[in-house]
RNA sequence: GCGGGAGUCGCCCAGCCUGGCCAAAGGCGCAGGGCUUAGGACCCUGUCUUUUAGGAGUUCGUGGGUUCAAAUCCCACCUCCCGCACCA
């Protein structure tokens, strides 16, 4: 049969809308409040955002028939940059992008003109990814829509940064960022040719005197400043004699322009040439030794300064430079410095063990390299580096640093430079040149006056911490990368210049930044519907309304008058933030893990009481095309309405989740989704030939397989409520047909025609559990079953009103093994049965199985044990003949189940022949068309010819094929 | 470098926390059979090796160890993936 699951979809999605069904409103019972991410609008949602909100769906779905009145909102993060970037480069024709949305997108082109403002394309997007989350049948309460720059969201994030500020969690600073100096703007990644991300680093400026003009050496090595020689400066080089607030320094016109973006105040006075140093010396600013400036073509000047200081014993540049020096190899050095120089050496000053006292001597001899310029000494230097980074110990004439660690010391030393006033900081990119989307070349800009949400702070922390103790995280595995993060955060810039949003209320020329006005907007659902409903007018919000709201703060009356409206009304948004809050579980994907989610508890433990902290994180991976990351080089992002149109909404829903479990990359291919798909026809076609009948007399097998219903709605149930929704699925489509598979096999052999409705009540539950994973087809099957009420709408079936039914277990367990072993015979022997007959095993066998096993349920595995108190039993005393027997038993035992085990002892031991007569015969029948003869072991009667009877153990008969 | 995680029978993916239900679930693929005019779908059987009696052997990245018993616990090693900030 061919299924239109668009007609399905949106037959059962028009029913939930015009019944309402997920509009959420406070009531009388247990509530539960269950979010999500919202989306950023700058592109269609794909797949792998589908996961994410296709598994709070069925958080919110299966809550809901658990009996919760559970709210499922949903807004929309216009706040950020990258929309921006879009529309700037829409202005710009850029035709990539252009073409991008037309092919990719598939956006109108009259649509596409409009892009060039930012809101439009937000706009746009938004519409589409709602479009696709009704068509995904996410049952979310729309009423509650908002986007993070409608009016009232403002205000919301305006009271939120007031407060924070008024805690002292939000202070000023200055922060460096990559930054094009054309568009006056930060850049990152995506705002970059080639999306580079700028990435840079500090260098430490160390002043040296010559005369009261400083000559600055830029290192990353301060510590180092101990074993300097001389400084090198590159006499081919034109540099600047700069003014720099208040000194006067010679650099590089590299360097001078790096400073300007660095806070300095910088004029330029006249260019010098390298070589007129050369020669001088300069006073060193830790022991005023003098320091004498030599020439190295290595020195280049769009690095640093343009001028280093000389450390060649633990330097291989400096090393090999000084050598070339010193052989006057080097022809800018005159004969009267050629003898000066003679006598400077390598001054070794840090013990690193496995180097020798004068590494950069040792590597520089043992690579072969002959002069300055040779590129092996990049090599050499990373080598020494790290290795005396991590195992290096200051030596002695490091005055009062001696005996630490460098990795220690090397921050103590910046800052003893820096406190006798001789050192600066230079910021550099080490991926130069980056180029911004403009064209111009990016440079590092210390913004000042930036504003950091200050999660440094200790106190907050610790609160953090405890908030994350109490919560439960879902996988539990990812809890320590959340303590890591926690104590790894410091403080972060909170607002941006450019982009959308909301202002820093006290200096508007700041936006609040979009990972700081996304954190407790869950709060925010509870007041915007009464916005959307325009029972308020969310121009009019102040800062008393929501600390009445969220608070409780101050007089309702009062504040309800000045924002015009009814005391009533607020006093009833404030019950309903009581009601709803806190969050019950909060949904992402796991790269939210070090930002937004931490984020989220460290706002919400900062803002709300403890009783409104959040009570649970639900993390999921992302998902793969085909074993393959999605990406746009690939081409294999697929559009999540395109997969709609094509496979229909519960295919994917379920394709997604049963791929992998929580934290792992799901994998979406035409194969498991046709899977899925045939899997849910079967089930339709299935469920259209059962009729609701009256349920007669209960045969073993019907409490079986009613036991076994019984023990999928139990293990669905657990699986669902730690959310491993893989397992839950699993269990509902797959792992309960082969219990069907035997049901339908035994009541076909006994040739039974009452079987409906059992067959009804086994398929209208699965199909209940099924509802929240595929909610459109368990909607339709539900109806077919002939329900009148939706299966969405009805209790979940934690448990199916039948009673447990052990000894069905033990005789249908016992069955299946017979007919296992049979089919085993059968296959190694090659066989064609005429003839069966099954020996049961002896009375004091039957006894001696319950010992060991009561001795296995103690924990008492030991044979030699159980073999002694067996012997010492008369009722079981004639083991002796056959010890072999207890090894037996005992490893049949363990083979098996603890359930089992256990479900032995607590029934009275089944009849094993009455069992065998009269209900394997009809299988052995049906299987292979012959009749069965059954004996007692015991039985002096029986037909015996191979002697097999005495092979006869309890729960495995003896079995004789002929 | 720091931090987090993973390596399972052709592939994907469970199992590991709480050792014995484990030659190890399920899906996909593959082979055979049934159904069908045919194909698809569906159903059955098989899919580490070996075996003419329901058995035996060797497997869970590698090497050790603990235990009566290890995919599971401990130690070491190898390989791979992810995050590391002002960006959603």
């Amino acid at each position: 049969m061919e299924i239109d699951w668009s007609v399905i979809d949106k037959k059962w999605q028009k029913k939930w809308s015009e019944n309402n069904d997920h509009e959420t409103d406070y009531n009388d019972k247990e509530k539960k409040f269950i979010t999500v991410a919202y989306p950023y609008p700058n592109s269609p949602q794909h797949i792998g955002h589908g996961r994410t909100y296709t598994i709070t769906d069925v958080h919110s779905r299966y809550l809901r028939m658990k009996g919760f009145n559970v709210l499922f909102p949903m807004g929309f993060h216009y706040t950020g940059t990258p929309i921006l970037g879009m529309a700037k480069r829409v202005e710009a024709n850029d035709a990539e992008l252009i073409e991008g949305f037309k092919t990719l997108y598939k956006v109108p082109e009259d649509k596409i003109k409009e892009f060039a403002e930012p809101v439009k394309i937000a706009d746009y997007f938004h519409d589409e990814i709602k479009s696709g989350m009704i068509e995904m049948g996410y049952s979310i309460d729309w009423r509650r829509e908002f986007t993070t720059i409608d009016p009232a969201y403002q205000k919301f994030i305006e009271w939120q940064f007031r407060n924070l500020k008024e805690k002292n969690l939000i202070v000023q600073g200055s922060h460096p960022v990559g930054w094009c100096p054309k568009d006056q703007n930060p850049v990152s990644q995506h705002d970059t040719l080639g999306d580079v991300e700028p990435d840079f680093t500090e260098y430490i400026i160390i002043k040296f005197d010559l005369n009261g003009v400083k000559i600055p050496v830029a290192t990353l090595r301060p510590e180092t400043l101990f074993g300097v020689t001389n400084i090198w400066i590159n006499p081919q080089v034109t540099y600047q004699k700069i003014k720099v607030n208040d000194e006067i320094w010679i650099a590089s016109p590299e360097c001078a322009r790096k400073l300007e973006f660095l806070e300095k105040k910088i004029e330029v006075i006249e260019d010098v040439s390298g070589s007129d140093f050369v020669g001088q010396s300069a006073k060193a600013p830790h022991n005023d030794d003098s320091i004498v400036i030599l020439p190295a073509s290595f020195v280049k000047s769009d690095n640093g300064t343009g001028i280093v200081m000389s450390v060649p014993a633990h330097a291989p540049f400096d090393y090999q430079a000084l050598l070339d020096c010193k052989s006057g190899k080097n022809k800018s050095i005159t004969s009267d410095l050629l003898k000066n120089i003679q006598n400077i050496e390598p001054i070794s000053m840090i013990k690193t063990e496995g180097l020798g006292d004068i590494p950069a001597k040792d590597i520089v001899e043992r690579m072969g390299i002959s002069d300055q310029d040779d590129p092996k000494l990049e090599d050499a230097t990373k080598e020494i580096y790290s290795k005396e980074f991590y195992e290096g110990i200051l030596a002695d004439n490091t005055k009062q640093f001696a005996g630490k660690k460098i990795s220690e010391a090397k921050d103590e030393i910046k800052e003893w430079i820096t406190e006798i006033e001789s050192a600066d900081i230079l910021l550099e990119l080490t991926n130069s040149p980056v180029k911004c989307r403009c064209g111009a070349e990016c440079v590092v800009k210390l913004l000042s006056n930036q504003w950091f949400l200050d999660y440094s702070n200790k106190d907050w922390k610790d609160k953090a911490h405890t908030c994350f103790e109490k919560m439960n995280i879902f996988p539990n595995e990812i809890r320590p990368e959340f303590d890591q993060v926690l104590d790894w955060l410091r403080e972060r810039a909170c607002a941006r210049q450019h982009g959308l949003g909301t202002k820093v209320p006290w200096d508007k020329e700041w936006l609040v930044e979009s990972l700081a006005d996304s954190v407790i907007y869950m709060a925010f659902y509870i007041i915007s519907k009464y916005v959307n409903k325009k029972e308020i007018d969310g121009n009019n919000l102040t800062d008393e309304f929501f600390d009445y709201v969220f608070y409780g703060k101050n007089d309702s009356e009062e504040i309800a008058n000045k924002i015009n409206i009814t005391k009533e009304k607020l006093e009833e948004i404030r019950t309903e933030f009581l009601y709803f809050y806190p969050v019950d579980a909060r949904h992402s994907g796991r790269d939210l893990v070090p930002n937004h989610l931490t984020f989220f508890v460290l706002n919400h433990v900062a803002l709300f009481p403890e009783e409104n902290w959040p009570q649970e994180i639900v993390v999921n991976g992302s998902v793969l095309m085909g074993g393959k990351k999605m990406s746009k080089s690939m081409g294999n992002i697929i559009p999540l309405r395109e997969a709609v149109r094509k496979y229909g909404a519960d295919p994917i829903r379920l394709t997604i989740l049963i791929s992998a479990e929580l934290l792992q990359d799901a994998d979406f291919n035409a194969e498991a989704i046709n899977g899925i798909k045939n899997k849910l026809e079967s089930m339709y076609e299935d469920c259209n030939k059962i009729k609701a009948e009256e349920i007669s007399e209960l045969e073993p097998e019907d409490k079986w397989i009613l036991s076994m219903l019984q023990n999928l709605a139990s293990n669905v149930s657990e699986s669902m409520d730690k959310i491993r929704l893989r397992e839950a699925l699993h269990h509902i489509l797959y792992d309960f047909d082969s219990e069907l598979q035997w049901y339908l096999k035994r009541t076909k052999s006994k040739q039974r025609t009452n079987i409906s409705g059992i067959l009804h009540k086994i398929f209208s539950n699965r199909i209940l559990m099924l509802s929240p994973f595929a909610p459109h087809m368990a909607e339709e099957i539900w109806e077919k079953l002939g329900n009148t009420e939706l299966a969405s709408k009805s209790a979940w079936p934690s448990s199916v009103g039948i009673e447990f039914d052990p000894t069905s277990i033990q005789t249908e367990t016992l069955l299946k093994s017979i007919i296992d072993d049979i089919n085993n015979i059968l296959k190694v022997t090659k066989i064609s049965p005429k003839k069966i007959t099954i020996y049961t095993a002896d009375k004091w066998k039957s006894k001696a199985y319950s010992l060991i096993l009561r001795n296995v349920l103690d924990g008492e595995t030991n044979i030699g044990t159980i073999i002694k108190s067996l012997i010492a039993n008369k009722e079981t005393e004639e083991i002796k003949k056959d010890p072999d027997f207890v090894k037996k038993i005992l490893n049949d035992i363990l083979s098996e189940s603890i359930e089992l085990r256990k479900g032995k002892m607590d029934v009275e031991q089944i009849d094993e022949s009455q069992i065998i007569s009269s209900e394997l015969a009809s299988l052995v029948k049906n299987d292979y068309n012959v009749e069965l003869n059954v004996f007692s072991e015991s039985d002096s009667e029986k037909y015996d010819p191979k002697n097999k009877a005495k092979t006869a153990r309890p729960f495995k008969p003896a079995i004789l094929i002929e």
